[in-house]
DNA sequence: TATGAATGAGAATTCATTCAT
DNA sequence: CATGAATGAATTCTCATTCAT
């Protein structure tokens, strides 16, 4: 019981950790450095090291939240009654998603192959599969499409558009719009 | 004759840098350091300082000779009689050389904005933007096709394989395949 | 009686903290931490500190541990018919006993002058010095024969063993015999 | 030419790293930090770090220095014409020199691995090996006196009376003769 | 009282940049 | 001019110690 409080405490701060290593990482992206992170969290550094054995466990659970929440989405899409039109916005959200951070955490995340990711990851391309199996079986997807390409093409785009400083929401729906007509049976 | 003598090995230590960085860059990413780039030179640090006042004068150096050279063979495959097939030429060879150093010049310098890579960069896209305008008029390409979309998603596709650490040219040739699929009338 | 339990509760927790003590630091040495010696202990780190204000204090009250045994051994030797031989077992024991842990806990409290060590060391020299003093009435033992000379070449010779990483225990016995032929009359 | 002058310069520094190390090894031990040695050099830590790669490096450096001037005292009494004197002072003159700075440059160096004191300490063991066989020639040191148990018999005086922080000369002076009387013939 | 979360000073090390030679 | 030695700010990570629960 006693310790129940005490845990409240300390998942609050981790979650707050959590929370401010996706701020900065969004910010600064490589350069994001674990003092700004715990200044923006409110806690010392210690307590980061003490969530986080080494920075890659940080950016790999900041990470693997957002590949999570990803599969969460997939595995509801491929539950549609229209997989293609279900495939359609979930492009669209990941896109919206990876461009809000301007694209840095995925490239922050690309070498890192901590467990947690590296499942999330594996998750997330079954869950996509699953998907996509569905718009092709419903004629709309073009049936050599590959889950594999897909996330190529949208992490591409998501990249690309932060390389470029590209803010316009227009420009990355009309890109999000060209990678579904690629895909387009 | 002294002085032009002096001026003759300026210009190539400038080259050997300029050639060393690219190396280096290709090779070692957002870890490439100074020393190394010297050494592979064979100068000494102070004579690249000499030749570029910072780090980003020298990744601004390197990206802007490639950002050209993408924006000749555009401008010579606008002159070509079948712009749209020079278009899909075009878009694999860009892919292909941005393959070549991992997408880490590109990365390196997305947040560069020294004049001299604006310039280039401006300069490659109007190429670009007068290539797709006549693979337009020819009515191969779809006509709302945009320049700076196609950045976009090339640039991405490079990006992302290079994160990927996909080696394989058959993946990102399938990559391309799509983006040219993506953008045909 | 609740008093009595608790305090039967401290007694016994300062014990397993001392013990995982003596165990940690035989193994790690100066790379010996609070915590490691906690959770060794089935304790808090704040449970550490309730029993010794530093780490200091736990350093002296296990190296005190052994001291206080090296005194007893003494003693007892003192009182053998042949203090001689009584003197040789002990030589022998004092050197095995340091090099069971390697020697790192003489080293890690060479420079600690906390009372209960200081006054342990006291402690020790003086059963040690009444050894000696029979060992010499006795005529095995050299006149001039002084217990600081024996202590440093006793603790020295584990101090070098450990250092050299000797683990052959037929070395330091030779060494011991060394200094018990330098100590004979 | 130019360079002879520049490498002066860092010639001197170099040496004043050594110098600052070799002080604060021999007063803060384990403790000692780049940092304070630094400062003590009169440069940055960047130059530490210039002359040597990693603080063992250092550490490698001073300590085999130290064991290189003790081959040559070996060799040189190895060239008496009366061996068993001259290892009596060569004994003498080590553990004097151990009890310098208090024998932490010994213990902080016993498990430093790096070439260039690995083939110091083979040196040393070999000049003192031919020390010795000449002192047992002579018919004065025991003929199974082995170089191994001496340098552990010294080393270990020398780190003892570092541990007790006995500076009285005459201690040491009074260890080395038991070392020496136990090697007699 | 016991716990362990939080702290933060401080360590080793790196590297862009400056400047004496 | 070229060189590379020197600098020191900045980074990651550790751990003794404190203190809220």
């Amino acid at each position: 019981m006693t310790a129940t409080r005490t845990r409240a405490d300390a998942v609050r701060n981790r979650e707050r950790v959590v929370a401010a290593a996706a701020e900065v990482f969004a910010e600064k992206g490589e350069d994001a450095v674990i003092p700004e992170i715990a200044a923006r969290a409110g806690v010392g550094k210690g307590t980061v090291y003490r969530c986080f054995p080494t920075k890659d466990h940080l950016v790999a659970a900041v990470a693997s939240d957002r590949v999570r929440s990803f599969e969460q989405q997939a595995r509801t899409a491929a539950a549609s009654d229209d997989p293609w039109a279900a495939f359609e916005a979930f492009i669209e959200h990941v896109a919206d998603a990876q461009c809000t951070d301007r694209g840095t955490l995925a490239s922050m995340s690309q070498s890192n192959e901590l467990p947690v990711l590296v499942e999330a990851r594996a998750a997330a391309h079954e869950a996509l599969r699953e998907l996509m199996d569905r718009a092709i079986a419903q004629g709309a997807m073009r049936p050599d499409a590959d889950p594999t390409e897909v996330k190529i093409l949208v992490g591409g785009v998501a990249r690309a558009l932060a390389a470029a400083g590209e803010r316009d929401p227009a420009v990355w729906r009309r890109c999000a719009s060209l990678v579904v007509d690629a895909l387009r049976a």
